[in-house]
DNA sequence: CCTGATCGTGCAAATATCGGCATTATCGTG
DNA sequence: CACGATAATGCCGATATTTGCACGATCAGG
């Protein structure tokens, strides 16, 4: 009906149903543990444990008897994050190719890339520089990445850190890749995926 | 399917209940317990606590027979980012009432802290500057916060960010109120919630 | 002053959550 | 392929939260 990408219509693994419960989230407005643990054939434990984990992760904001959106405000953040899925995960997808083991690699803002964050092989040993706060916590689960965030003012619109300093920060680093890319926002300019390596 | 056209969902939670109250609070203008109690097919005990507690959240103002917006020019935008785990939520209000309209405060990592951040009044005018990613994203909806994310390398555990260079950053600025506070974190010190001003 | 509606608190039952523990599945390695 | 190590899952007991009801106090009008 609605994702060709994700034919999943019952979840195996683990990480596999925390996407399905946060994209579940997004259609429902909520998630009820008991309906769930049902609907999944797995125990309420183990939903209540995924809630939780999603929850430390800023995904969802965990109240009795299931989870809500963390805040109406945030829902548009996440709507957007969700719309393409398919494009962006090829997107993602191509752009994983680019990176070596042992990089240091600096993953500007946006949805594409926070994309492209999760879709992050385990194994790769990389040092990741960004300025979006989403990007940097959806990295704290990845086992061997060194994930430095660039600080500075926050930009609400783009839920990202500007201004000078954040330039300098990233001027003072050598990086070997920049992903930079600008999604389907507002007013930016129509730049999609551009990387370049030095 | 059923269509965005009946936006009343009977809430399940006492979490979403109280969002709803306020939501319907924002649209109707007022809120009737007895009334609200057999939409919600509740009894009026559950929805005079709610109406209670939203009240010391300071979301809606408490009258004889329901609740009226708490201003009437505020409730435009009003409302959302609020909603919290009971536990820390006492907390948080304790906290939040330490902060002064102008100020800058510096919030620390924890997740008291970021429900502190989800309670900060709207009306608030406030520089918040804090080393954690959720906390930053959390603030990002607040329409007159001004959040500076501390830069650095990302502590896992913690999502936080860590380092010399975010002790630096720290160091530089003056803040009118300091909100550290170790939460239920496995190896930190024991501090709960030190504020001093200066 | 009187009367009915509303409010606050204490209490008990139902339900949800959390932490520990044992079992099972999965994975990396020799 | 076998074999430890790690993760995932389900179950159980203790604890916490929610909720409806009862009872006395309070409030709003007539």
């Amino acid at each position: 009906m609605q994702i060709s990408a994700n034919p999943v219509e019952t979840p195996v693994s683990p990480e596999e149903r925390r996407r399905f419960l946060v994209e579940r989230l997004r259609t429902d407005g909520r998630l009820v543990a008991a309906a769930l643990a049902e609907e999944l054939g797995t125990s309420e434990d183990t939903i209540r444990r995924d809630l939780r984990e999603l929850a430390a992760l800023g995904l969802v904001q965990r109240v009795h008897g299931g989870a809500l959106p963390v805040s109406p405000a945030l829902d548009a953040f996440a709507v957007r994050s969700h719309q393409s899925v398919p494009a962006k995960e090829s997107l993602a997808a191509v752009a994983v190719g680019l990176v070596r083991d042992g990089q240091t690699i600096l993953l500007d803002v946006g949805t594409t890339n926070l994309a492209l964050a999760r879709a992050l092989p385990p194994s790769l040993r990389v040092t990741v520089l960004t300025p979006s706060p989403p990007i940097a916590i959806a990295l704290a689960q990845h086992p061997l990445a060194e994930v430095v965030q660039i600080g500075g003012r926050l930009d609400k619109a783009n839920q990202s850190v500007i201004g000078s300093a954040a330039v300098d920060m990233v001027r003072s680093v050598r990086a070997d890749l920049c992903l930079l890319g600008v999604c389907s926002l507002d007013a930016g300019a129509g730049i999609t995926v551009i990387g370049y390596e030095e």
